[in-house]
DNA sequence: AAAAAAGTGAGTTGGTTGACCAACTTGTTG
DNA sequence: CAACAAGTTGGTCAACCAACTCACTTTTTT
């Protein structure tokens, strides 16, 4: 095994963990499965991580930070609020069909775990917080783009079409039909429209 | 320990299996904590459910039949359908607040769960049609009460409504703080309103 | 070249887990 | 009332687990 820095060695455990959780499960994370698909013996992964919890706070604010929708991407359409909206929903939507659904599964164990979890319970709050946070800046520019302001508080909206979103991924992993799921996204950019008072 | 049908035997197994599994989480939800929990040696529990798998899978059953909003305690005012659905919906939510946290986290550890496990995927699947049929069949009445037909077809609004729902108490669970989840919910009710076409 | 940092691998401790079984007791039935 | 089915018991099993230690080697830094 190669000499890298610890931090770099953390990393690597932080993304074997990921994968393990991911594939198998967070019930199944164990320190053993992370240091051997990574490769490492289980003595370096004790080093880097004294101890399970440490290991599972990095994964939690790793898969916290990597939270970005897609929404960006599509460009803001000044005259048309609604189409706007609907396509970032859209490209986000896109993006966790795509995306194998264990990687959605486990944002919810880890979530659960966390809130189980006394020193990890911080970390679940700051998920939602982070969650909610994006989808409030997203909603943000795009009411500067067509110079409007919200009827609702935005902090709302966002709060509100977070809770959506998060309830038709839960359906959907429950019972994947992608028609149906989209169908229902469509009427929550309507809503979401809506609670912006157009 | 007292000669009884396995039937009987067997539902106080999956009691014991909730106490458990709601107070520990589901992922400490051992067989040992189960036999225990009931009173029962081993043995009696492994004859009476071969496998955890069974006795999971009851476990997701019974909470799944169990599951009864409590909306229908408020009459429906046939000329107000915002304040109906307000009035439901408020009334839900006083359940979810009062339930103790721990109960609506193992129902998404138990779903995870499910969908992690090939034999109990169904039940995943079958809970969530549980919990949207049940909106639906209150949004029917609700509507019928004010002579009414939905803009959006009722399936759609129940799903939506469930997954914002879903989505709130998740957000709930992670950050508890009542006042913002009933001006969230409130949001959500006119949303619904709106969803049904006033 | 010395010190510090990173990595190794074997081993220990003190557990838990799900599955299983032989023997036993009790209830039921012909 | 004998026989059989149903229910119950305590214990065994092999496997797995987290956490930790320790003596040691290799690499990097100073």
């Amino acid at each position: 095994m190669a000499y890298v820095k610890t931090e770099v060695r953390s990393q690597q455990f932080v993304e074997a963990a990921r994968r393990v959780a991911e594939r198998d499960g967070v019930a199944k994370l164990t320190l053993r499965s992370v240091a051997s698909e990574a490769g490492a013996s289980l003595g370096i992964l004790h080093y880097t991580f004294p101890s399970k919890e440490e290991l599972l706070a990095s994964l939690l604010q790793d898969v916290i930070d990597e939270a970005t929708f897609a929404f960006r991407d599509n460009a803001a359409d000044p005259k048309d609020l609604a189409a706007t909206i609907r396509a970032g929903l859209g490209s986000f939507w896109n993006g966790v069909i795509q995306s194998r659904d264990q990687l959605q599964t486990m944002q919810y164990e880890l979530t659960t775990h966390a809130l189980r979890t006394e020193g990890l319970r911080p970390l679940a709050r700051e998920q939602y917080e982070q969650y909610s946070g994006l989808l409030r800046s997203w909603l943000v520019d795009v009411l500067a783009a067509s110079a409007r302001t919200s009827q609702t508080p935005v902090d709302v909206v966002s709060r509100v079409l977070l809770a959506a979103l998060d309830g038709l991924i839960i359906q959907y992993l429950c019972d994947p039909d992608p028609v149906r799921s989209v169908g229902d996204l469509n009427v929550i950019a309507d809503v979401t429209v809506h609670m912006l008072g157009a």
